[in-house]
RNA sequence: GGAGAGAUGGCCGAGUGGUCGAAGGCGCAGCACUGGAAAUGCUGUAUAGGGGCAACUCUAUCGAGGGUUCGAAUCCCUCUCUCUCCGCCA
């Protein structure tokens, strides 16, 4: 949520940075229900003032004797019950106009950082560097193929207990997923993150607080009796953990890690990524959240990226990371940086971990502040995928595969899966 | 699911119609005392919004929403949540 002081007193830069997005809008409309608002605010407090005064008087009057019945008493009993009258039909419009208000901040997505490039579309985002070398040869599988062949998961099936875009691990696969998502714990709980395994259903003040609702709501699933929804990704409840709170500054900053399945409809990507581990409405993924002193939001943001970036390098998968343009950052972000494995079979780059800062916006819609002095500040909250699951299994397959059949695995991965090779394996049912 | 109890500031806890944003304690911060500390003493210590250069000031907030009243933490209604016991259950 943007701050409706900014709205109020500099509206025109809103819509300039919001044009950078490749959004026009008229702000004048906003502006003017967040003065009106102010106004009707003081209006109400200003007569709500003399209300208590009256109210004192009478007080005091009954005190030194005076009858309740009293002309003096009547005539300030009667003062009263017209400021009431007028500040019950304030306070009503007070209310509208305040909802409207909110209604409305709360469409507005993060404004982009000054360094964010500008452009249209993920066309204009800019390589920041690279790390590792690609494989690039003819004849690789794709990593369906390869985890089909290998038993590793089921697709078909899936299906026929869920829906298309489910998947159902096994055997290798099973433990490969499980082995995956201690390893990415460990490593990152080692680097000082304080692990966390937080619910999967959340309550839409949750969704609101970390920007998927209102706009996006026909992105996640939901639990229509219980006003509940399935988590699209721990960055949801993790925000939450601290909404309405105001945390001491030398606490911060404060720095989570959470596995957790995501769930999202994937609406309108029909007939994209339908085979495989790439795009599923359930997948595992470990998220990285930091709740830091507003001041410590950019090196933050380096650092986050960074931690995630060591959990390819010690996969050793080669990716690329990018920053991504103001046309291509998410409603909450204010500056992001994808990093894009090398997937040799597919011959791309696909996204496997976002590193987004989104500065205060979502800490104002959680209302999650810190005491710097005796001045409170809605903290800088920053979020990355280390990393999602499925798409690095999907990149370990494609990229350790070998010309026998066999998958290579990266050392790393051998303390926790218990073998540096996968095999076609008798055990299969 | 059944029965009961409760929700007050960072925490504990008092307050059952009048000047109460709220006693007292704990905690925290500053100052004094000390060689330094402990102990002690004094002072200060909620949040949001508005106005003012500032000192400061106005409004709201005692789980949430409504009502009664000139006036509500206190009375009435509705809801939510928490706790205890019983039942069921991974």
């Amino acid at each position: 949520m943007l701050d409706q002081r900014l709205v109020r007193e500099d509206p025109k830069l809103i819509s300039q940075e919001l044009a950078r997005r490749g959004m026009q809008v008229d702000l004048s409309e906003i502006q003017l229900i967040a003065k009106q608002q102010r106004d009707l605010e003081g209006k109400r407090s200003t007569l709500q003032a003399e209300g208590n005064l009256i109210g004192k008087k009478v007080g005091q009057l009954i005190q030194k004797g005076s009858s309740p019945k009293s002309n003096e008493v009547l005539k300030l009993k009667e003062d009263g019950n017209l400021i009431k009258q007028k500040v019950t039909a304030l306070e009503s419009e007070e209310k509208g106009v305040a909802i409207k208000l909110r209604e409305r901040l709360l469409n507005l997505p993060n404004l982009p950082d000054q360094k964010c490039p500008n452009g249209r579309s993920e066309k204009d985002n800019k390589q920041i560097r690279t790390w590792g070398n690609p494989r690039i040869e003819e004849g690789l599988k794709n990593h369906w193929e390869i985890g089909e062949k290998l038993g590793l998961f089921e697709t078909e099936r899936s299906a026929r207990i869920a829906q298309s875009r489910f998947i159902t691990l096994m055997n290798h696969g099973a433990k490969l997923e499980r082995a995956l998502i201690n390893f990415m714990l460990d490593l990152h709980s080692a680097k000082g993150y304080l692990e966390i395994l937080p619910p999967v259903l959340v309550n839409t003040a949750s969704l609101t607080g970390s920007g998927q609702l209102p706009k996006f709501a026909e992105e996640s699933f939901r639990c229509e009796e219980d006003d509940l929804w399935l988590t699209p990704t721990a960055e949801v409840p993790i925000t939450s953990m601290h909404r309405d709170e105001i945390l001491p500054s030398q606490r911060l900053p404060i720095k989570y890690v959470a596995y957790s399945p995501c769930f999202r409809r994937e609406a309108g990507s029909y007939g994209k990524d339908t085979r495989g581990l790439i795009r599923l409405h359930q997948f595992n993924k470990v998220e990285l959240y930091w709740f830091v002193n507003p001041d410590q939001s950019e090196e933050a943001h380096e650092q986050i990226t960074s931690d995630a970036e060591d959990v390819l390098k010690a996969l050793e998968l080669p990716y690329r990371v990018i920053d991504l343009c103001t046309g291509d950052i998410g409603f909450s972000a204010s500056r992001t940086f994808d990093l894009e494995v090398w997937l040799p079979g597919a011959k791309t780059f696909r996204e496997i971990s976002s590193c987004s800062t989104c500065k205060d916006f979502q800490a104002r819609r959680s209302s999650i502040r810190t005491k710097q002095g005796k001045i409170n500040k809605l903290v800088h909250t920053l979020n990355a995928s280390g990393l999602a699951i499925g798409r690095t299994m999907a990149a370990i397959l494609e990229n350790g595969q070998q010309s026998d059949g066999t998958v290579h695995l990266p050392k790393a991965l051998v303390p926790y899966f218990g073998a540096d090779l996968l095999k076609p394996e008798s055990t299969d049912q």
